[in-house]
DNA sequence: AATTAAACGGGACATTTGTCTCACTCCCAG
DNA sequence: CTGGGAGTGAGACAAATGTCCCGTTTAATT
């Protein structure tokens, strides 16, 4: 379930039942939906929140920015996905900055109710669960090879899932997702170009899922 | 709740749970103890387990060990730490190694059995959502000031943790932890001796609280 | 159409990190 | 006591990455 690699997540299960709950007169009536341009904040790193989102449409950036002036982008959250779940059930600050890469718009729920809604909906109980550990599967997957792999075998990764979600994001956060610089993303691109294992033009794999696989093999033998 | 920066992370209320659990002959009768040898594998990434494990005493280390030769540890998990919990949660192969760093005795309970402790305890259940947020959350923080920050930044806060807690570890294990290699280790180390902020002998950190702090500070404004 | 701001691309140089290697110590099994 | 293996420490060099900078392109607004 949802274990696929993903950049971008999204979580269809999860967002038909929330809907549902909101088409329920009865259960609910403590859901509302909010809506965010492009560019504006969902949720604001170190602020108290006391409702969690869940996306409805549009695609937002989850980012912690620290004090040296640089970000870190942990996941790109799309329709179905939950935000701000961590501080309902921890009661702390909030971990991270949520932004709105394209318009959005979101369920809210009240804190108190969410945790009421886990309670009362074993099934919701368990979606929950399953984000949770599909994140932290992903997270420590991540990690692991930003941290071990060279930075070209990473960004030939990024690369392939964005084509294959047909997702497009700017090279800053591109970079900021790796964790490097925008120049050093940009070297690496050039350097990719030159061994025509890209496109001269643009982002674009220039390569057959076969040759990607064998290039990547070749990364992890080398 | 357990949201203070550990580098070994317990957990007593879940401890106490499962203990109580498993004194109780009617639903502890599905528990087991097992034990470990020092340097034993618990899981082996990519293997299939039917039980999760919860940490009764000891100290283990979880880790990636990728095609490259490299690993990466996520954490150090001592008293109270569930592992395995993912797998049973997604019905997934093991996303990593837990290996025995000090002898270790666990309780293991099967997988349906401990999906069935969660319907049946919400109490249990809620802790466990408390264990997963928490490790979102740490792993989140630790992610992005390791990608964000000079090395010598992220070593110094280790050393930190360390004596705090009064716990060692090698230093293949603390470079592994850092993402880093042996090498880069031992410079930084060496550096830090050079500029005082290290014993010329060993790994004590020779400053004050608040000296530390004011490095802290000094490197976050750098 | 003109203006501005943001995104992009890359040169030059400094710094950081990895790899390879060797030497030293310690401990333990033979 | 002794040889081997693991852990440790560091020099020398190569490779990767960051910083600073500037010119170009693109997109949006006036």
């Amino acid at each position: 379930m949802s274990h696929s690699q993903d950049m971008l997540r999204t979580n269809t299960a999860f967002l038909q039942f929330v809907e549902q709950l909101f088409e329920d007169k009865q259960a609910g009536n403590t859901i509302q939906l909010k809506s965010f341009a492009a560019g504006a904040h969902l949720i604001r790193q170190g602020s108290i929140i006391s409702q969690v989102y869940i996306i409805r449409e549009g695609i937002t950036k989850c980012y912690i920015a620290e004090d040296n002036g640089k970000d870190y982008i942990f996941e790109f959250l799309g329709p179905g996905e939950i935000t701000g779940e961590l501080e309902a059930i921890n009661k702390g600050a909030c971990l991270s900055n949520i932004t709105a890469i394209t318009p959005v718009t979101v369920f809210a729920i009240p804190h108190d109710r969410f945790m009421a809604l886990l309670r009362s909906y074993p099934e919701f109980n368990e979606l929950l669960l399953k984000v949770l550990a599909a994140r932290i599967y992903q997270t420590c997957i991540r990690t692991s090879y930003q941290q071990l792999y060279p930075v070209e075998y990473a960004l030939l990764r990024l690369l392939a899932l964005e084509a294959s979600q047909q997702t497009f994001f700017s090279k800053k956060d591109m970079a900021a997702y790796l964790g490097i610089s925008v120049r050093s993303f940009n070297r690496t691109l050039k350097d990719l170009r030159e061994k025509n294992i890209l496109d001269k033009k643009g982002l674009n794999i220039d390569l057959s899922k076969e040759q990607l696989e064998q290039m990547i093999k070749r990364f992890e033998e080398a």
